[in-house]
DNA sequence: CTCTTGCATTAGTTTAATTAATCCTAAAAC
DNA sequence: GTTTTAGGATTAATTAAACTAATGCAAGAG
């Protein structure tokens, strides 16, 4: 395939729909002798005939029909492929994506405050595990769990994501909890939901050797694949979970979780407002990302777990 | 999509892949000058950014990137369909659809005869009761069951299809049958590959009309759903079978077969060559037709059922 | 601070497609 | 049988476009 053919494929679909050169010319705005050379130069460089020219009349051979069935296709997918992409350029909906946990536990009882400061916004949420790809994706942008920079994306801190054990007010009231080791006599609750099959309890022994506690064995413990119901599980007093400050840092400042000790484990990890460069500029994009800073400074987590 | 940004697709893809306007341009055999310019054109066209340019790097947007994907494919699919139909057209390998109870009745016990004259000819038999459609099936000829034209397509008259019972000799002589209303004592094998739905037994009630027999009703007797079948029935002497000329010659001829009754219907029907137009000055395709007629000819039906 | 690299831009050139006019053929009309 | 007509082929001349070459600019390397 030649680069120069290109037009001359457009060209002869039209001729093969009409089956005529001087209609195909009308509707392309050229004329009767165009056409024809068009036709005649891409048969040459094809190397096979597409029509079969009788009297006044004209055929497709049947290598011409497939041909022409093929690029009708493939024209018209073109033509949805970049419709649809210049829908997207035009359009106010934003698609977030955001880990279930947070999602559920941070974001979720904060959306009311965005709709109130921007009324015409639309903000479609997709919860997500899967690490984000914003050329696989029909994302716009995403709130992902990493270090500080991560590919070719622009990225915005949001939160510092830090690691500390949580339980129930009446849960460390009824297992005297006040230092690390008292941990040897309840059970503790794991959130496997990264690292799953490599080392599901690293953040809880990442904690433990932080604290200096020998003796616990957090894989006795109850496990689940997302953050937010191991704090679920903390709250209802089923044990000791480890909250990473976004998902908890509400349930602490309102009484119905409790930080029984001071260590805290730093995994280097934090939330960040991703999304593809080319983005950043777009308006309902920036109302979003100035939003989730000012939600973020305005509770901040050091405020809340001081 | 205006046609005129089509080659400039192309160019990007090829730009895509580097990330670089100078590479692409040394690829194309173009200076990296009017390789920005075909981008910055495509991007006008489109509405939208496909890349982000940096100081010294370039980067696809979302948009570019999922287009360049599109686009990728959609010329590698495209180089594909023409290799193929390139391939086809220098092929020595004749694809061609018969219906089945021909194909394995008369052709197959022909074949060895069309290979002794054309050694270097590869015939690809496909037996097929669909109608042909040279457009949407990947055949180079056929040999169709019709009237004598059909559509835009050239076609040569091979046989004709003449129909009349035929049975065993031992089944005429143990049944006796000499005229057509000792039919009412037999079992009548009928052929409903044809019209199964619309009238399965028409043409044995064609002939019967034909014959001026009362009273025999064909709908009690055994249906094939090939022709073939049916005249296999009758070699076995399972009964009297409607046969057609080319099924039934060669097993007439040699004693295998007998028609009992002078009577024939003759539907109007034929056994027909057909082949695209311009398949016609095919070399390969001139060997077989060629060769199709003469064995039509040596052998032909009046003669063996005189 | 200078050099290099790579994209953007512009005016000018070159290439290629398009037109317009004519030719040709076969079918339809007369 | 002759004429007319319709539609594709062909050609030289025109026009439009893409491309080049040169320059500018900015950022990162040395």
């Amino acid at each position: 395939m030649n680069k120069a053919s290109l037009p001359f494929l457009h060209t002869f679909v039209v001729a093969a729909k009409h089956l005529s050169f001087t209609k195909a010319a009308h509707e392309l705005f050229l004329t009767q002798g165009a056409v024809s050379q068009q036709i005649r130069q891409l048969e040459q460089r094809l190397g096979f005939a597409l029509f079969l020219r009788y009297h006044r009349s004209l055929e497709l051979t049947s290598m011409g029909a497939r041909l022409a069935l093929h690029l009708r296709h493939m024209f018209s997918d073109l033509d949805g492929l970049i419709e649809e992409l210049r829908e997207e350029r035009d359009s106010n909906i934003i698609t977030l994506s955001v880990m279930p946990s947070l999602a559920t536990r941070w974001l979720m009882p904060r959306l009311g405050r965005l709709q109130e400061r921007y009324p015409g916004l639309q903000l479609r949420i997709q919860a997500n595990d899967r690490e984000v790809n914003f050329t696989r994706d029909r994302i716009d942008a995403a709130i992902i769990h990493s270090h500080l920079h991560t590919g070719s994306a622009y990225t915005m801190p949001l939160l510092m994501d830090k690691v500390f054990p949580v339980c129930s007010p009446a849960f460390a009231e009824q297992n005297q909890l006040h230092e690390p080791s008292d941990l040897v006599r309840v059970p503790l609750i794991n959130d496997d939901s990264e690292w799953r099959f490599f080392s599901p309890y690293a953040e809880w022994e990442a904690w433990l050797a932080k604290a200096n506690v020998k003796g616990v064995r957090p894989s006795r413990s109850m496990s689940f694949n997302r953050g937010d119901l191991a704090v679920q599980a903390a709250l209802s007093g089923q044990g000791v979970a480890l909250g990473r400050t976004p998902l908890v840092m509400d349930d602490i400042r309102e009484g119905r979780l409790l930080k029984p000790f001071d260590e805290i484990y730093d995994n280097g990890h934090m939330y960040l407002f991703a999304c593809p460069n080319e983005f950043r500029e777009r308006e309902p994009i920036q109302q979003v990302l100035s939003w989730l800073i000012s939600e973020c400074q305005s509770y901040a987590p050091e405020e809340a777990l001081a």
